[in-house]
RNA sequence: GCGGACGUGCCGGAGUGGUCAAACGGGAUGGACUCAAAAUCCAUUGGCUUAGUGCCUACGCAGGUUCGAACCCUGCCGUCCGCACCA
């Protein structure tokens, strides 16, 4: 009996020694990776094992497919959460990370994961963060790096800024605090030159959930519409619209408050006052209410007119709280007859609207309309464009701007540019030195290093505050200095990190080499919640980096598979709710196998996985059914129809096992190895043949191991094998090695195809007591229905049952089974003619003299269904059969 | 508002046109073993039942397509998730 809690740490310990798992690129490249995790202090939780075990399964697989696999971890070390503990608890944000790290690799390497642990690396270290700075520099040169002066999401619990994406319903992805508008300073990288590409390149994402492709394309949002210019004063701008048809009903204009020309133009003038007030309430207004639609419309009047661009009206200028600043121009025309915010806007401040879209049921009337037509009708009160259909009226309208040097077509993205600098320590340096003579320079001196002169108070950026870091030397001159203090993003961190494994070169973040020979990471694994995030940014990253000649390919994950969420009691397991299972104690309980095993067996990967102490256990005794396998057998020869039957199961769970392993089915696959144990359990009970029984335990050890590899290892060693599982070839299933009437002898049931000597052929039956001929009637279909019911009447040894589905046949039209031309060149009585149920079943009536004679048995005609699923399972095959 | 996913037995969950009263697992009940329990094994686990290779009702609800639907289509109800005043 093998000791399932036992074993763990005695195979760990022998792979370790022999650093089986150490990859080496050569033919057959393959990546698997799982997200890399942070080490934050409460360790590693389910989610992290569900990934692992996730992971593991497949990258032994692929090992064991003879792949040449590439299977790493890492540590996504920079981050709040290690300066927040130096706030609270007074600890140096480095050792804090490191002993996270120390605590969780432990944990990874409990759970027998077969990484290549010498390829890890660490975020925080400087090896790491130099080629961040590094990396930042090129952007910086090819122009993808950038500063500017922007309102960003200023995170009050987090004190520091936050990307767009970061910002989750208006409060902090992290901390959940609501976050506030300011206007900074700050580094951007530009995603958005990207964003077409980062769009049309998720078509080809063949192996992506459509769920990720369709979230990254919500969050591209790209729309296509018209620039319009009015002029305002001197002043030109050009706003976007998707409704340029509408372009005769704009009324007024609203800029968002943050417009900088909206300043420029209250200045000195009565509004100034009032605006100001109207700015500071809207930027303390929270993002997400502000946001709402349907939320309130605020707005004022800042004294100012455009002028219409075709019509010349005098057109007045608003700012509204619903304007964005980021997107398009941070203005729009207003049409409050056909905008339902424009329309609730003009209502609270009585501008006047104007309909300029008719439909075609009924007629729009100002004075009664409570809110604004958007759908599609026909133009009016547009002059020279009267009597137009909206749709075709955008392109004319768009031609007519075009002509008269007013306005273009042009494409709008919600992306926006990705906001990198974050003022806090502990995160890579942005490598850049500002002088008062030469203004901002890069340092080309790296790594900049995080000083170690700091105080953590929870107030201000540290760095600001670090005497040997904020004053330094200009690169170019020499002379007086100052460091820029923001740090990068960790997601900067995770954009590139799966090269670095690759290639942990000395001279560049990564060699082009290797990278090229290994990437694309072929599967990838993890959560959903970095869809917008963390795999857009390193998409962005794979594209730049192309750009830059680093990289030859453009995408940077061939295949993606997000794992569900680990639930208790159909809530996500969370600290804050106290429904956390700890894995280490479910390890220390039962072992790191039965971990895996129920992780892996209780749900598909995708799903949901409901945790369940019960299952665990059935689990690990479900285990121990395969550990006592070797126990007390009894020993012989025999070669019967069970143990042929046994071969075929072995052959038929291989292939199954194999065929779900692909799809990532992971839990079917182990479905199919229990069946397998059960059926060994079961014949272990009577006397064993014992080549047969140890030819299936040497394989069952073998297609064990992706799930739980340390039970592989320990059933291999004591069937007496040398060497590893983890290393052994996955073993070959033959379908023909398969005894179909051993498996209809032990499953009552089989399933076979093709004329009627094949079929006795098949199953070895020379001589048949009866046979029933199986013809789907479209007048008797209620038989049909009971094919299943007729089926399981028939068990009577040496009857057959010859199954055809003429509905079936007639819809995919093809011709009318084999067994019909059987009966062509058997008969001299058939009908001429096309043949239909009714004339096949005719045919076979008539035939059924000379089919009985032939095979020297009576012969039955059932009218009944067969079943398309049964060619699926064995191609080529349908017919039925019986003991 | 827009977009997406899902709704199957006591529970977790397979199945996505015909071997379906529904894989696999958990739980429950009965039985075997035992002084007893754990473990293990066997049986039962929609209803009715003259117990039969029997009948009826079931895969959120209501329709439709089909010889045939848990599976395809339409509408509705419910749950969950993502985006959200994007002009």
């Amino acid at each position: 009996m093998i000791n399932l809690k036992k074993i763990s740490s005695k195979w760990q310990k022998k792979w370790d020694e022999k650093k089986i798992f150490k990859s080496v690129s050569g033919k057959n490249n393959f990546y698997v990776l799982e997200m890399f995790p942070y080490p934050s202090g409460s360790g590693l939780h389910m989610g992290h094992l569900r990934n692992y075990a996730i992971g593991d399964a497949f990258a032994r697989y692929k090992r064991m497919k003879g792949f040449n696999v590439l299977y790493p971890m890492g540590y996504d070390s920079f981050g709040l959460p290690a300066e927040n503990a130096a706030i609270k608890q007074k600890v140096d944000p480095r050792k804090w990370t490191e002993n996270n790290i120390k605590q969780m690799r432990k944990q990874q390497k409990s759970i027998g994961l077969s990484y290549d642990w010498s390829r890890e690396l660490m975020t925080h270290s400087e090896e790491y963060y130099k080629w961040n700075q590094w990396i930042f520099l090129k952007f910086l040169e090819k122009g993808i790096a950038y500063k500017k002066e922007a309102p960003v999401n200023w995170c009050p619990g987090c004190k520091t800024v936050l990307a767009n994406e970061q910002v989750v319903s208006g409060k902090c992805w992290r901390c959940k605090s609501q976050v506030e508008n300011k206007f900074l300073g700050q580094w951007f990288f530009k995603i958005r030159d990207y964003a077409e590409e980062l769009l049309n390149g998720l078509d080809g994402l063949k192996n992506w959930p459509e769920k990720v492709k369709i979230m990254q394309k919500n969050w591209i949002g790209r729309s296509e519409g018209t620039e319009i210019e009015f002029k305002i004063g001197k002043e030109k701008v050009a706003i976007f619209t998707t409704r340029a048809d509408t372009l005769f009903g704009v009324t007024f204009m609203v800029f968002a408050p943050e417009h900088p020309l909206v300043a420029k133009w209250v200045k000195g003038t009565k509004y100034e006052k009032e605006f100001n007030s109207f700015l500071k309430e809207v930027q303390k207004e929270d993002k997400f209410e502000r946001m709402a639609e349907g939320g309130e419309k605020k707005g004022m009047f800042i004294g100012k007119y455009a002028s219409h661009p075709i019509t010349g009206e005098k057109i007045p200028l608003y700012v509204g709280n619903f304007v964005v600043y980021e997107y398009g121009a941070g203005a729009v025309m207003a049409v409050p007859a056909h905008d339902q915010r424009d329309f609730e806007f003009a209502k609270r401040f009585k501008i006047p609207i104007k309909v300029v879209i008719q439909p075609s049921s009924y007629k729009l009337d100002v004075t009664t309309m409570s809110q604004a037509y958007t759908k599609d009708g026909k133009l009016v009160n547009s002059p020279n464009f009267n009597g137009l259909g909206n749709r075709k009226a955008i392109v004319e309208i768009g031609k007519f701007l075009k002509q008269k040097k007013l306005g273009k077509a042009v494409v709008n993205y919600k992306l926006r540019d990705w906001l990198i600098s974050r003022q806090r320590y502990w995160g890579t340096p942005i490598p850049i030195v500002y002088c008062d003579k030469c203004g901002m320079v890069p340092e080309k001196k790296l790594p900049v290093l995080l000083p170690k002169d700091v105080k953590f108070t929870g107030e201000g950026n540290p760095l600001e505050d670090s005497k040997s870091f904020a004053k330094c030397k200009c690169p170019k001159c020499g002379g007086v200095g100052r460091r820029e203090t923001d740090t990068m993003d960790t997601f900067v961190d995770s954009s590139w990190y799966f090269l670095r494994y690759c290639s942990a070169s000395k001279k560049l973040p990564f060699e082009s080499d290797p990278v090229n020979k290994w990437m694309p990471v072929d599967q990838y694994i993890g959560g959903i919640e970095h869809a917008c995030m963390h795999l857009m940014y390193a998409r962005f990253f794979t594209k730049a980096l192309r750009d830059l000649k680093m990289v030859k390919f453009d995408e940077p994950f061939a295949r993606l598979l997000c794992q569900g969420m680990v639930l208790k009691e159909g809530v996500k397991m969370s600290k804050s709710l106290g429904n956390v299972v700890e894995p280490e104690v479910i390890m220390d309980k039962y072992g790191a196998d039965t971990a895996r095993w129920f992780i892996l067996f209780t749900a598909l990967p995708e799903k949901e996985l409901e945790w369940c102490e019960g299952g665990v256990d059935g689990c690990f005794k479900f285990l121990n059914k395969i550990c006592s396998l070797l126990d007390e057998v009894e020993y012989g020869n025999e070669m019967g129809s069970k143990e042929k039957y046994l071969i075929g199961k072995m052959h038929r769970t291989i292939e199954k096992v194999e065929n779900y392993l692909e799809k990532f089915e992971l839990s079917l696959a182990i479905g199919a190895v229990m069946d397998l144990v059960k059926h060994l359990v079961k014949y272990k009970k009577g006397e064993v043949n014992k080549k047969v029984f140890l030819e299936v335990v040497e394989n069952l050890a073998l297609i064990l191991n992706p799930f739980v590899p340390h039970l592989s290892e320990e059933l291999w060693s004591v069937l007496g094998k040398k060497g590893f599982t983890s290393l052994a070839k996955w073993p070959k299933y033959d379908l023909k090695k398969i005894d179909l009437k051993a498996e209809m002898a032990e499953e009552a049931i089989g399933v076979v195809m093709g004329d009627i000597s094949t079929v006795l052929e098949l199953i070895g039956i020379k001589k048949p007591s009866l046979i029933k001929l199986f013809v789907a009637d479209k007048w008797k279909y209620d038989f049909i229905t009971k094919f299943k019911k007729l089926l399981a009447k028939d068990r009577n040894p040496g009857m057959i049952i010859k199954g055809l589905m003429v509905g079936e046949l007639k819809k995919h039209g093809k011709e009318i089974s084999k067994l019909v031309p059987y009966l062509i060149n058997n008969s001299s009585k058939l009908p001429e003619g096309k043949l239909d149920q009714k004339s096949e079943l005719t045919a076979l009536e008539e035939n059924k003299e000379a089919i009985a004679e032939e095979f020297e048995c009576s012969v039955e005609i059932i009218v009944g269904g067969l079943e398309e699923k049964a060619r699926k399972a064995m191609p080529g095959k349908v017919g039925v059969l019986v003991e």
